[in-house]
DNA sequence: GTAGTTAGTTCGTCCGAACGAAATATTTGT
DNA sequence: ACAAATATTTCGTTCGGACGAACTAACTAC
């Protein structure tokens, strides 16, 4: 019985995964879309954010681009006021990339207005069920990056 | 106390969030690339796969794209093997475009394999758990879906 | 200090993917 | 039946973004 209802709830939970998954995937490439950043762009911007300022050797490497395309791709995201070069404390070869935050600020102002939306969507849930919701998205985290690297790799 | 409790949730809620819609579009992309298929492919198999065989005219208003574009991007899918243009039953001008099921099927084993994995890491949720799980998803994609409209119109 | 290595940029090139305009085939309207 | 409208393709062009090779500047080792 109690069973039953489990593998029911699996089943659907295959489904929402689904469509939930899309509509992330969709929601990620409209803000990209909207920043005039294309995947290039947005993953340097990604990997900057987690990994703080990096060498543009460095970035080459996580990006998997050509030194030379890591040049053209800094200048576009400078352009744009994404990022800024600065000197190397150390070595007067290298080139450190930061994020700027002002623009990372504009950014936060729409994120702001999305988070409020998405905690107002929250209200039905109370403590302990998103304590399961959380527990979940870790797992399922998990999970995917598991078979991501099996794709890549 | 439970109010705390609940506040200390959504706040972990959006970490976890976050982390979660990185790993996804991670492994959306890491899906695309190893079939080969970019960002305007992937969208197109995609409103096939939910609104069944279309005319290249309803592929160019659901992808943005010029008539021409959508000629070169059918000719792409269908060298890759996955699209087939079919003749209209009624209109000869017209041209159905459908998918090719054998290479879905192909697709089908991979996602088996990683369905596998899904199920084996929601062991740890009961029936009621993963009925409160489809519910956040459901509420979420509701919001990610309204968020994104409003970024795109 | 000089030779060799390393980081990044510049330059010329190439390729995929988009476009507009013109061409073709077919349907619709009168 | 004939003109206008519609669906798609073809063709020539353009543009962004990637590359390799050559170049410059700076660090390292001996």
């Amino acid at each position: 019985m109690t069973d039953e209802r489990r593998a029911a709830a699996l089943e659907h939970l295959m489904t929402v995964g689904r469509q939930h998954s899309m509509v992330t995937v969709m929601f990620h490439s409209a803000i990209a879309a909207k920043q005039g950043l294309n995947a290039t762009e947005e993953k340097t911007l990604d990997v900057l954010q987690r990994r703080g300022p990096l060498t543009a050797k460095d970035l080459a490497e996580h990006t998997g681009l050509a030194p030379a395309s890591v040049t053209g791709m800094l200048d576009r995201l400078q352009a744009k006021g994404f990022v800024r070069r600065v000197k190397h404390p150390t070595d007067k070869r290298r080139v450190l990339v930061e994020l700027d935050e002002t623009r990372l600020a504009e950014l936060a102002v729409f994120f702001e207005e999305w988070a409020r939306d998405i905690v107002r969507a929250c209200e039905e849930f109370d403590a302990q069920e998103l304590e399961t919701v959380n527990r979940f998205l870790e797992v399922m985290t998990e999970a995917q990056s598991r078979a991501t690297a099996r794709l890549t790799g």
